[in-house]
DNA sequence: GTAGGGTTAG
């Protein structure tokens, strides 16, 4: 990555206002407006509606819509009090319908705008729809996504004559091909005359939003031009479906056919890096914005933090932090999150407070970090005090999520009892998560006559995750119980359940690496294999025994010994000490929870080697530096 | 007088 191309230089993307801010030239045409900018609270913009009825502005369809678009997006009003003021207007026309409707789909429910398109349609205060409207509709049933809906709309375009317009053609397009009907996002594809440089974007789009990536894929490559939206479309498509490497792939691409990346695809690149613990691609990112100048927008400034955050390096992400000209609630949130989950509970909730201090309020994502940093930390009492603050003081009703986070924060520290007592009482289903919190304490704290009963429950609740199944069988295996471990195995095997493979990625030099236990396709095997036999070898000098009782079921001693050690995590570090300089941190993530036999080899290691190892698996950090772990062997 | 395709944290 630090080999790409070097590129003109661009200026950052003008900062505009937000959406629902009538712009200086509006405000030089309509006085009235320039309230808006001083609106602050839904008091106030309930008096500019007020003003604007009595002095009849409010009958001037602009100044109508603008009020509703504030109203519908700003802070300050919500869409149902949107919804009121349409209702309340004498004559509205399609442009101030198409600002209640946009602001719909951009809403939590989408498809509320084909509701409130039926509504309107049936109070017969719309006498024609136009074409924007169509195009509106068509976007919500492709975010939905809603095949039927979307089908219904057409229907309607087709009724008021405008689907044969390019702009409504393209959003068809979109629909059909995001509710992962291709045949038919084809057909309106190719029934398109006149196809626009949108077309084809919408295209991809859809293909991306319904998974078919080969579709995409091949789309992608049949493009005779390829402008930078395209490949926005590409790489955020990818990686908002968790599809990271190929985004980064894509990523490399762009940049080497010389096309500059916009803000939003360095976001999704940076959240990508963040997905796979690519730190030498983050950081690339990182020299790329500060040759060419570019300030750190909050977005993007989060971004960066959150990827060094998830890469295990907290310094950076401090440094960072530190440089961000503006913080919302969203950069302190990724901040303290963060810190929680690389163990630094203590410093979050220092976090916290300076947040407090600063003015700005938390939010529901705000409380998952601080009690999250507080279990993890075993700070009890602090988190059973912020927990009960969210209501309290914040006002802020606790969700799921959050009471999942107190019964792991019981449940970690060993206060099992307070941890079902929570289960118990909390207001709402409790879903698997919280099960799953349950069932970690117990085996953390080796309760298997606790765990055999919630995990038996998980299993019933989601009988095809493999990790709830592997969960308990390492309970009844610490515990010796091999007969139950067998059981388990053998219901696994009945409904066809397999194990997750566990792999491990490293980042080096750019690359990201990607191992799967015993695994011989990399180039550099057979050097691997070999630097795993010295390490197993100066292990076994230090007094390391292999920890078998979470390796596959069914095999005899020896063999298990044999399996754990070709774990793809030993692997990749392994290939990260062939690979890097003596004293070079190395970095390791995981799709899987550490096992317990790669966590003490690490930890030995990381004396043996006189290396800082840092592996996050898929809850946590762990720090591995002079044979100790910053997890304090509780994960 | 007017809005398209990519953009929101754990």
């Amino acid at each position: 990555m630090s080999s790409a191309p070097a590129l003109v230089p661009v200026a950052s993307p003008p900062r505009s206002s937000p959406p629902w801010l009538p712009t200086p030239l509006l405000v030089s045409q309509y006085p009235m407006l320039a309230h808006l900018h001083s609106c602050t609270s839904m008091k106030q913009l309930h008096q500019m509606h007020a003003n604007a009825i009595t002095s009849g502005a409010i009958f001037d369809n602009f100044v109508a819509s603008r009020i509703l678009s504030f109203s519908a997006l700003s802070p300050y009003g919500s869409l149902s009090y949107a919804r009121l003021l349409f209702s309340r207007l004498r004559k509205p026309d399609t442009f101030t319908f198409n600002t209640l409707l946009r602001a719909y789909v951009c809403g939590p429910d989408p498809l509320n705008a084909v509701l409130f398109y039926i509504d309107v349609l049936n109070s017969s205060a719309l006498h024609r729809p136009d074409n924007h409207c169509f195009a509106l509709l068509l976007k919500a049933c492709s975010e939905a996504p809603s095949l039927s809906l979307g089908v219904m709309v057409h229907a309607q375009a087709i009724k008021f004559g405008w689907s044969s317009l390019v702009s409504v053609q393209n959003f068809l397009v979109h629909m059909y091909a995001s509710c992962g009907d291709i045949g038919l996002a084809k057909l309106a594809f190719n029934g398109i005359e006149e196809c626009d440089d949108a077309s084809v974007n919408m295209m991809l789009g859809g293909f991306l939003k319904c998974g078919c990536f080969e579709g995409a894929r091949q789309l992608f490559d049949e493009m005779s031009e390829r402008d930078g939206i395209t490949w926005s479309v590409m790489i955020n498509g990818l990686v908002q479906r968790s599809r990271f490497k190929e985004g980064l792939e894509f990523f490399r691409r762009m940049l080497e056919e010389k096309v500059e990346p916009n803000e939003s695809v360095l976001v999704n690149v940076l959240n990508a890096c963040a997905h796979l613990g690519a730190m030498e691609q983050g950081m690339w990112v990182e020299r790329y914005l500060k040759g060419k100048s570019i300030r750190f927008s909050v977005r993007v400034g989060t971004a960066l933090v959150d990827m060094y955050l998830k890469c295990g390096c907290v310094e950076k992400a401090y440094e960072i932090f530190a440089r961000m000209e503006e913080k919302n609630v969203l950069a302190w949130t990724a901040m303290i999150g963060g810190l929680a989950i690389n163990g630094r509970g203590e410093e979050a909730l220092q976090l916290f407070s300076q947040m407090e201090m600063e003015g700005v309020s938390p939010n529901d994502v705000t409380f998952i970090g601080v009690l999250n940093a507080c279990s993890h930390a075993g700070l009890v009492d602090d988190g059973v005090k912020y927990f009960s603050s969210m209501t309290e003081v914040y006002g802020i009703e606790p969700n799921v999520q959050h009471y999942c986070c107190l019964v792991d924060l019981y449940g970690r520290c060993g206060m099992l009892h307070q941890a079902e007592e929570v289960i118990k009482k909390m207001p709402m289903k409790p879903n698997s998560a919280v099960w799953g919190a349950l069932l970690n304490s117990c085996r953390i704290h080796g309760n298997s006559l606790l765990g055999e009963v919630v995990g038996k429950k998980l299993i019933e609740l989601e009988s095809n995750n493999s990790g709830r199944y592997v969960l308990l069988s390492n309970i009844y295996a610490a515990n010796g119980r091999w007969e139950n471990v067998a059981e388990l195995r053998r219901v696994m095997k009945e409904r066809g359940v397999t194990k997750l493979p566990g792999s491990s990625f490293i980042d080096l030099k750019g690359h990201v690496y990607e191992f799967v236990a015993g695994d011989n396709v990399h180039p550099q095997s057979k050097e691997i294999y070999v630097m795993l036999s010295v390490m197993m070898k100066k292990l076994m000098q230090a007094g390391y025994k292999a920890n078998t009782g979470e390796a596959l079921l069914g095999m005899d001693e020896e063999e298990k010994e044999t399996a754990v050690s070709y774990h793809s995590e030993k692997l990749a570090l392994a290939f990260g000490l062939i690979n890097t300089e003596p004293g070079t941190t190395i970095r390791i993530t995981k799709n899987l929870r550490v096992c317990s036999d790669c966590h003490t080899a690490t930890k030995m290691l990381s004396k043996i080697y006189d290396r800082v190892f840092v592996v996050r698996d898929r809850g946590r950090f762990h720090h591995f530096k002079d044979g100790i772990c910053s997890c304090n062997d509780f994960w």
